[in-house]
DNA sequence: CTGTTTACATATAGAATAATTAAAAAAAAT
DNA sequence: ATTTTTTTTAATTATTCTATATGTAAACAG
């Protein structure tokens, strides 16, 4: 049996039983499955390896699963995880401050297993969509590496200041989307800190001068702010 | 008082009495609300506009809840929208049916407006992501996208300055509606500083000249002010 | 049909905004 | 502590946009 096809769940709960059943159920559905019995065993799990999908129970002997939640939605290798919690606690509050620490879903016992699959398939669905790759490209002449804090023009490295590659950076996850001066300030720098709105003109024009070809991308809207568009466009006399 | 930053959400469902405590609610969570009926009135409305997000009933008195759950998640221009459905219908079998036609969540009544609150920002944060974009559109032919500061006229891109913008979004977040001079100088000039009324008339000029074929659709009414019309008329002599 | 009102069109001064340059201030590196 | 780099502010220039004036056309009322 390959588990090649088969989607990675991590299941963490402390009660065998739950994890025994949660199992088997998953594992019909054909998920590929690891069961963890407190969050310290989970995060040494993680450096090793990312799952598609975790599901977190609140009360653990270590932890609490809220506390695992926000760390995992705090780093930037584990954000993207999507997390149903799982847990018998089922007050408003429980639910929706598991789901404002930054949970995807908020299941509780005792629950139906075909709910649950249709949940996790509903996870995994918008996961999808969510760029797993972390590298942006721009008319076939910009790449972003988000990773390694890389920008390339026509495939030749360039060197950016910090602030010059946060401003790209907030440019380029919004691609298309204009920025304002306000928001890129915001972005840039540790707030309470007045900074100038030229500031940022002069920030883009550097940018643009050693984006060279690739500078054109950077459009500016007027009485807005400016934004990064990911095709070339021509003009039209 | 600007709906500016308020999210807009679509409520669908045939109880009036639900409808109110629903738009109350998220009205009072900073939302911006528009409640139907009927899935018709829905679909009208959407092809003028995009919400952030759809709450859904299954019962209504022309479609099934999951009948347009179905065509929305298949429709290029709706796909993205996130639909929470909110129904009477509690067993598994719904819920699961819901969730595998494209449902993002799904809430059984009765339910703790926190709790849906609490849903809604998830799904609001996961969309963030996505390339969900705020548009609006005029009889196929003009497409608003607001985040962008983006329109388009038969899909070619048309640059409009800030002020003519900003007249074609007021316009067209009030399809329909007559918007007096004084109304369109409010929204466009930083207030307490007085604009001639005839200047509204050269931006009305200048923006129809840019809109071209889409420029009947600005009317002006004799005495009052100008609208924006969602359909093309055709005179009758 | 005629006079009056209102909308539409054109041109232009000057107001507002962005790009550029240079230099001061702050932070980082040596 | 000094040098180098980066960030921010300030000042200048260039550009685009706005608002008004003015003139023409269309709609309306009597």
């Amino acid at each position: 049996m390959k588990n090649e096809n088969k989607k990675l769940i991590y299941i963490v709960d402390d009660e065998p039983d739950i994890c025994e059943l949660l199992s088997l159920n998953l594992k019909k559905a054909n998920f590929n499955i690891k069961t963890f019995y407190d969050g310290n065993t989970l995060f040494e799990n993680l450096h090793n390896e990312i799952p598609e999908l975790i599901i977190l129970d609140i009360m653990l002997p270590d932890y609490d699963g809220f506390e695992i939640c926000k760390q995992l939605k705090n780093n930037s290798k584990t954000y993207n995880i999507p997390i149903i919690m799982l847990t018998a606690r089922d007050t408003v509050e429980d639910k929706v401050l598991g789901l404002e620490i930054g949970a995807d879903d908020y299941i509780t016992k005792p629950f139906s297993p075909k709910e649950l699959i249709a949940r996790i398939n509903v996870q995994l669905r918008q996961s999808f969509n969510k760029s797993i790759t972390k590298k942006l490209y721009f008319a076939d002449i910009l790449e972003l590496d988000l990773d390694k804090y890389e920008v390339k023009v026509n495939n030749k490295k360039i060197d950016l200041t910090l602030t010059e590659y946060k401003i790209l950076k907030l440019l380029a996850e919004r691609a298309n989307k204009v920025c304002s001066r306000e928001r890129i300030i915001d972005y840039i720098s540790s707030h309470e800190k007045y900074i100038y709105d030229r500031t940022v003109d002069v920030h883009i024009k550097n940018l643009r001068n050693k984006l060279g070809t690739a500078a054109a991308l950077i459009k500016n809207i007027r009485g807005i702010g400016y934004k990064l568009i990911t095709e070339l466009e021509y003009e039209n006399s």
